[in-house]
DNA sequence: TTTTAAGTTGTAACCATTACAATTTAACAA
DNA sequence: TTGTTAAATTGTAATGGTTACAACTTAAAA
């Protein structure tokens, strides 16, 4: 059985082709995409499809903890299929977001300190925003 | 001379009464507002204040590096008068953000593996979810 | 005091997201 | 296989934070 179909049964969520092909995009597309950006590719070979659909699925699989939601970009939420904890870079200029495959070993410590604040920490969040490399180079051609 | 008027100054900021206040309720308020919190408040005070200056105030400031805008709530910004690094604590249930008392240590070591990437880090953030500790007391009088 | 670039204001538009009601369907049981 | 039903999907309308814009006002330099 597909490893989606089975994912999705763990979680006692109804199997449908729907959730499926979002399940698809966003573990294909490692871009951290937005729920428009999954529509657009989508509604090309299921014209059918709602947009509405892409967001109750989102917020249902993201409840279910099988993907992540980013809110990090200033008018639109991402999703990474990737749920474990990473960090980010977000471009300025370009909007890109690519991973750090950095594990903060600190997060026990300060999770500590805001356990004795009396604070319950469900979820790590860490991104760093500048100019990507590929926004510097263009610049570096333009500037000599 | 007060500060905010040097402050204004400083960056080459036409002194405003309206930039004045902002800045006063920001520094003032340590619960990182929205746009609209501080539209409400003054709006009291000074009924003529519109809330298109009060974003773009807050839009100029945050370029002027004076004030910092957070980007870690999924409906709206909210703006933080210390521009230092620091992180913050969001309760899933009241939405109230608490500052983090931690300077990560590894913020430099993360910085290299970014920088040997090739991007270049402007900005540093992290942010932990989850629920604050009022939120649960109240449910634990509410649970027995 | 005069000048003017910059800031402020009110209104309208924008756009990601959510609400809602009608329709369809996955999953279960007979 | 068929019938049942709760859940999912769909299209449309509404929401709400934010931005665009043009007229008006003003801080600050000459
Ligand atoms: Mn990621
Ligand atoms: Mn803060
Ligand atoms: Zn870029
Ligand atoms: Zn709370």
């Amino acid at each position: 059985m597909e490893t989606f179909v089975e994912l999705l049964k763990t979680h006692n969520l109804k199997v449908t082709q729907q959730r499926l092909e979002i399940l698809r995009y966003v573990e294909s597309h490692l871009t951290h995409p937005t729920a428009d950006e999954i529509f657009q590719s989508l509604t090309k070979k299921y014209p059918s499809l709602s947009k509405t659909t892409i967001y109750n699925t989102l917020e249902t699989l993201t409840n279910a903890g099988i993907i992540q939601r980013l809110t990090i970009c200033p008018t639109e939420h991402r999703y990474d299929f990737n749920h474990d904890m990473h960090h980010h870079f977000i471009c300025k200029q370009c909007g890109k977001i690519f991973d750090i495959h950095f594990t903060c070993p600190n997060v026990e410590t300060i999770e500590k300190d805001i356990l004795k604040d009396g604070h319950r920490i469900e979820e790590v969040h860490g991104y760093f925003r500048g100019k990507c490399k590929d926004c510097l180079n263009k610049e570096g051609v333009k500037n000599g």
